[in-house]
Parts: structure tokens; sequence; C-alpha cells
RNA sequence: GGUCGGGUGGCCGAGCGGUUAGGCAGAGGUCUGCAAAACCUUGUACAGCGGUUCGAUUCCGCUCUCGACCU
């Protein structure tokens, strides 16, 4: 029964897509305009240190609207999806406190689901035993794992990612650490929020996205991506810098790459990722997908009081 | 003009008388704590024309073409 006294949901709004679509713009608009803050799901551009090369709301856009997990973690911090579920619930309920709508920002799909559906009550990862398996895996080969899998897992082992190192590595990484089954503390029951959310995708056609990544490269480089990466070379085993645009980087300054064929791989490998997510949302029926061009308004009315 | 090498799918690149090379790109897809990651599916191409052969991308000849060297 539909009562009088029921306070309205609080709202979410997610803005993704695939890269180089124009989300930061966008969002920062309607945070404006909605007067709120920003919370981002982006898996790069959580670290600091790699403004440029991950395209990271500039210093005047951070100024305009309050952002949140943006250049907050240090590049040697092995963040994940589990983490970003608590760290975003606990900043979205701190916004909530104050305002009635909220925006999400970003493009790492596993990190927004993760939000918005919440995950299973799986172990986090421990790093030793991480390391172990990497060894494990090294030494032993893929065999090993699929062995180790079909013992512990067998209705796992059924599954398509049996190929899959770092996906066998994380299930058996689950079943020592339980002593059960991956795949039988895999719920798949989503936790109810107490929000509502919308979630829009911002979607080029795709020879107009390829074009806007292509010449975001060109910028970037402008910007002085070549310099942030050599700051970031130390560091390149770190799972922050398993990023595109850096990777082909370390390859040049290692003498691997001509510039020119740096640049080429870095818009290459942007346009696979860009790729990879639009694959990722298509399969999602609450996404909303919208163009650049007429988003802004699109979410402005249908999020309007 | 002569000699010697080469010409393989969009690109790179093996190979061989009869069997799928492979890689990259492109396209499509998977996805529960590494996700800008990792993985899966998908391509019948051998410069052209003759010849040899049961059978030629593979052998021979010619043509075209690229490169190197010589004159």
């Amino acid at each position: 029964m539909v009562s009088f006294f029921t306070t309205p949901l609080k709202k979410l709004i997610i803005i993704s897509g695939p890269t180089g679509a124009g989300k930061t713009n966008i969002a920062i608009q309607l945070a404006l305009f909605f007067q709120t803050e920003i919370i981002s799901a982006d898996s790069r551009q959580i670290y600091k240190g790699l403004e440029i090369g991950t395209a990271q709301p500039d210093a005047d856009q951070l100024k305009l609207v309050p952002h949140h997990l943006i250049s907050s973690h240090d590049i040697t911090v092995n963040y994940n999806a589990g983490q970003f579920e608590k760290d975003a619930l606990e900043i979205l309920e701190r916004i909530f406190n104050h305002k009635n709508i909220a925006i999400v920002c970003g493009g790492t799909g596993l990190y927004i689901d993760a939000l918005l559906y919440s995950m299973d009550d799986l172990p986090f990862s421990d790093p030793a035993l991480r390391t172990e398996l990497n060894q494990l895996y090294r030494d032993n080969g893929l065999n090993y794992l699929q062995s180790q899998i079909e013992e512990r897992d067998p209705d796992f082992a059924g599954a398509s990612d049996m190929k899959n190192s770092q996906r066998l590595i994380r299930a058996l990484e689950v079943c020592i650490i339980s002593g059960l089954p991956y795949s039988s503390l895999k719920k798949g029951v989503k936790a109810s929020r107490d929000f509502e959310f919308k979630y829009y995708a911002i979607l080029p056609d795709r020879a107009e996205l390829y074009n806007r990544i292509n010449q975001r490269t060109l910028d970037m480089i402008e910007k002085g991506f070549v310099t942030e990466a050599q700051k970031m070379f130390p560091f390149r085993d770190q799972n922050a810098l398993r990023t595109v645009g850096y990777k082909e980087l370390f390859d040049f300054f290692d003498g691997k790459l001509s510039m020119e064929k740096t640049i080429e791989l870095i818009q290459q490998h942007t346009r696979n990722y860009a790729k990879r997510q639009i694959t990722w949302l298509n399969r999602n029926k609450d996404v909303i997908f919208l163009n650049p061009e007429n988003a802004f308004d699109i979410i402005k009315e249908q999020n309007q009081a």
C-alpha cells in the first residue's frame, strides 16, 4: 500500500559509456544543474599521477564540482570492485545526507554494477595467496590451474573461463579461503539499495567515437603525457600502470617503438577498449543509450523533480 | 640492357606437391574483489597466363611488378 508518508527515494544518475564519449563534461554540467557531487567509477582515474593519460577532469573542472575517487589513491594500491562498492556506498550516503540526487560518472562497468546491484559476499583476495597462485601458474602453467579447479569446483570447470588464468586464480583463491566451491558462493542475489537509479550511457556512433579517441590521444601527447609516463616508469609493474597509453609509452622508453608507432598503438588499443565497454553496456537492459549531443537535455528532463 | 632476389588474406609473416600456419587489425562476444585487465569466437589468401602432374600456393616457362647490384 502506498503511503503518503513514504519518503521519496534518493536518486543516483549514472553517466557511463565508452572512453572518449564525453562523459566528464556531461556529468559536470548535470552536477552543476542539480547542485550535487560526482563519484567517479573509473578503475584508473582513481590513481594519483595518471592525470593526463587517464583523462581525469582537470583542475578547473574539479573546482566546479566536488569529485570523489579521482586521484584519491596511490598507484601502489591494489584497488578493486569490491572495495569500490564499499567506498562508493559510503560516499553516497554522505552526499544523500544533504542532497536528493548524486551522480556517478565513469567507464568501469564492473564497478558500476557492484555499486548498483552489489556483489556476493565473497572473500576478498589475500595478497600472499594471490602471489602464491600466480607463482604456481607461472611454474606449472594453465593445466595446473585447470586441474585444481576441476578438483575443488567441478561446476566452475564447466564454465567458459577455463582458459582464463586470471579468473581461474580468483576462483581457486575463493575455494581455498572459504573451503567451499567458488560457484556455490555466487548467489547472484542483488542487495536492495535505498536509492533508485537511472543508468545512462553516452554513445556516439562508431566512426565519431573512433575519431574522438584518435584526436584525444594526440591531445594527451600535446599536454605532456610522455613526461607523465616517464615519472611512472619505475612503477611499471604495478597494476595501476597496466593501462592503455602507459604500456605503449613504456615500450617506447625501452626503445621498442618509434613515437609514431607508439601513438598509433595507443589509439588502436583505446579503440579496442572502447569496444569492450560497449559490449558490456549492451547486455544490460537498465542502460539508456544517449547521443552526446542531446544527452544533457534528456537527462535533465528525465530527472527533474 | 644484364645479373640475382622477391611477389602469400587489410597489415605482418611461416610454409609446402595433396592436410587449419600463426600474429595483428576489423567484427562479434564473455564477465561477481587485477576489469583501461584477462579470455573466447570469426578470415580459405597465395600477382597473371600457360605448362608438367592424378593433383600446384609449392616444380617449369613467359608476362607484369618490387628491390639490390652491374653496365
